[in-house]
DNA sequence: TTTCATTGGTACAAGGCTATACCTTTGGCT
DNA sequence: AGCCAAAGGTATAGCCTTGTACCAATGAAA
């Protein structure tokens, strides 16, 4: 105990805290679960698709073939995925069973448990991806082949039924964090909104939710295309406020 | 060569990029190497003090002694460790070399092009990751002990020398992460400014600059704890496209 | 001068991860 | 019916990482 060099008193907070964290956040193959995850919980891949092959889905997670073939048997057992030999095989996403007999928030809870304190970290870090995401997609000039896909996506937004809007929010999502030239943000938030799916997935979709919603969809991405970060930011984190309002709202 | 599944025209854009990325950006080693560095580039541990001990380095790493041992070692032949034996022994942080005779940005050049396209990303994301914190730092009711560190930090700063400069605005900047409210951001502020500083270090800081900046610092602590969100966000992009804009005009 | 707690230095065995090569299955195409 | 390309399945040798135990040096305090 007692200080540590500098120590002008103990303000409760390590000073080294910010650099002294683990390396890794687990072994190779448990990291390795998380990322196929990532492209289920994204919707990145839907339901009824194959994943890449495993040698390039090793290669390009840097990962060797065994080690995420242990991954997606993980997955396999868990129902997430089915795996089928021979050439038009592969890893194909299962539909997401839906184990919410009763609708309210008790899987919900078991899930924001596991979280723990990574819960209220998880909602403040989005917020600051995505708000900061929109702020420099807009005052980035987007036009052209962003402006188009930054369209249909909203386009696909608006269209999308129950079933599938989860999916075409994240797609919208994720294409602002990537328009807003930073990989880092987008893989980060990539990180971060699989977290989120993981908790709202445990959640009725309402109808008068997904209007209000889309509208602010419908503004953001006005925003966006005409140049205006502050608005941009505005309605992004009023956005964001009303799904941490949501999760709040069933967790407490 | 083809699309791949979905395949709605390749955008440029691989739709899976986010998520397969690398699940590690190098061994164990070498990501422990980043993290000791990261204490002496943030000035967590100034010159001449020294680091914790192995063993409680290694705990807090998550690594193994023997792989902790050999990350010092390379910083002890690179010329940034001295390590001693015995009791009251340890890693201890040596004062930078000048090796930087010409002032001109040769060596930043140098160290840029290491980064390549990470550059901009690095300024993106830190922009990002520092407007959205000291947005949330002024919405958040900073008071107490919170308070004290941030005007405590400022005073640093205010009262450096411009050998000791750097150092100081790292801690106040950190400080902001860290008081957030999200450790993720701060994490990855104390990641990102670590390369920014690597940069920094190669350019002479001038008292004009200093002292622009300085006045930036106080309005922006003033504005957090004033409860000012909008005016904190401001302050702070302001202050960042200062520290931006030399960079780019010394690669120019 | 002796003691001893603290800190770095070394050795070894076990387990995890990788690279590589080769085998097996599948289903469209000839 | 048979071929064959694409995909999953398996085996092995080697390196990286870890955990554990023990040795060696240092310098303040008794």
């Amino acid at each position: 105990m007692s200080g540590t060099a500098a120590g002008t008193r103990p303000t409760g907070a390590d000073p080294l805290a910010a650099a002294l964290r683990p390396v890794r956040s687990g072994n190779t193959f448990e990291e390795t679960v998380q990322r196929v995850l990532q492209l289920i919980r994204l919707g990145l891949v839907p339901e009824g698709e194959r994943l890449p092959p495993e040698r390039e889905l090793a290669e390009r997670l840097q990962v060797s073939r065994v080690t995420l073939r242990d991954a997606l048997k993980v997955l396999q057992d868990a129902g997430l995925l089915e795996i089928r030999r021979g050439r038009y095989g592969g890893a194909f996403v299962l539909p997401a069973r839906q184990d919410t007999p009763s609708g309210d928030g008790a899987e919900l809870r078991r899930r924001a448990e596991l979280l723990g304190d990574r819960l209220e970290d998880t909602l403040l870090f989005r917020e600051v991806l995505e708000v900061g995401a929109a702020e420099l997609c807009a005052a980035r000039e987007t036009a052209g082949e962003e402006e188009e896909r930054l369209r249909e996506c909203l386009a696909a937004t608006a269209s999308a039924g129950l079933a599938d809007y989860r999916r075409q929010d994240t797609r919208l999502h994720l294409a602002i964090a990537e328009l807003s030239g930073s990989v880092s943000v987008a893989a980060q938030y990539a990180a971060v909104r699989s977290t989120v799916n993981e908790l709202l997935d445990c959640i009725p979709l309402l109808p008068p939710n997904l209007e209000h919603s889309e509208r602010q969809h419908t503004e953001l991405v006005a925003a966006i295309l005409g140049g205006e970060p502050e608005r941009a930011r505005a309605v992004m984190r009023q956005h964001l406020a009303g799904t941490a309002a949501l999760l709040r709202g069933f967790l407490a």
